[in-house]
DNA sequence: AAACTTGTCAACCGCGAACTC
DNA sequence: CGAGTTCGCGGTTGACAAGTT
């Protein structure tokens, strides 16, 4: 079992030690006292510097902000995209990635991530999971056209609309953002002259409509997206 | 203009590891 | 070798800013 330390749960009980945010001149002491001693021992650098602050406060202020070796600001495309691939291989696993860029503290590193990243990459994977949905969902209505077709029993319904147990709900995903009536079908049956259509022509149509909503999301959706955030097409995955 | 929501990030907390005696 | 202390990490919180209704 855990032992506890003096320091653990301490510090916020010790009368006379201040929290919340740091003031200009409490961070010119610890500073000059630092750049003139080194940091020595934590828990005891406060009382030396004449700060009313925890030895863990003030070692935080320094790593995350005052040392001068910090790069501050914006994250370039090229450190989000080091971000992303090492957060694959490393989960997180933030002091390791940090140590991979140069500058940037684990601190950092783990906000970007957690306020920037994470949520554009749910996003991304939500749209791949709508998209992969569309796609199953067009193959199976064209091979059911063409099945339907060949066998011939007079239709009153397409089968799309027929709502067998079973086969929308295999497809039906709680993320997915689509709601396809079934391209090229009105909600009641097949738009004007559809069911006229051979089966193969049927079968082209879907291809072509596939063909193209695959266009539509790759071209000016994901890979926009992609541009936008990683300057980069999907490299951030398939080379991980 | 006010109220509300959402985004951002600095600071804190709890824990385990490493170190010291 | 065991107990106590210190360090460092990762998760969470809360204050403030910006945006929206």
């Amino acid at each position: 079992m855990r032992r506890r330390s003096s320091t653990d749960n301490g510090d916020k009980e010790v009368v006379g030690l201040k929290r919340g945010p740091w003031t200009a001149e409490e961070d010119e002491i610890l500073t000059a006292y630092i750049q003139k001693h080194g940091h020595g021992n934590w828990r005891t650098l406060p009382g030396k510097a004449g700060l009313q602050r925890c030895g863990k406060s003030c070692r935080l202020r320094w790593i995350n902000y005052l040392r001068p070796d910090i790069k501050r600001g914006k994250f370039s495309l090229q450190e989000e995209q080091t971000i992303i691939q090492l957060h694959a291989l490393l989960g997180n696993r933030w002091s390791a990635m940090a140590a991979h860029l140069p500058k940037r503290t684990d601190s950092e590193i783990k906000n970007h991530w957690n306020t920037h990243l994470k949520k554009r990459l749910i996003k991304l994977a939500q749209w791949e999971s709508a998209r992969l949905e569309a796609e199953a969902r067009l193959v199976r209505d064209s091979k059911q056209a063409v099945a339907l077709t060949e066998s011939s029993p007079p239709q009153e319904q397409p089968p799309y609309a027929r709502s067998e147990p079973g086969q929308t709900e295999e497809l039906e995903s709680p993320t997915s953002t689509l709601s396809f009536p079934a391209v090229g079908h009105t909600a009641n049956g097949y738009a004007d002259g559809e069911m006229g259509l051979n089966a193969s022509k049927r079968v082209e149509k879907s291809n072509q409509l596939l063909q193209e909503f695959e266009e539509t999301l790759m071209d000016s959706d994901i890979d926009a997206w992609f541009d936008d955030s990683f300057g980069v097409g999907n490299l951030a995955f398939s080379s991980v």
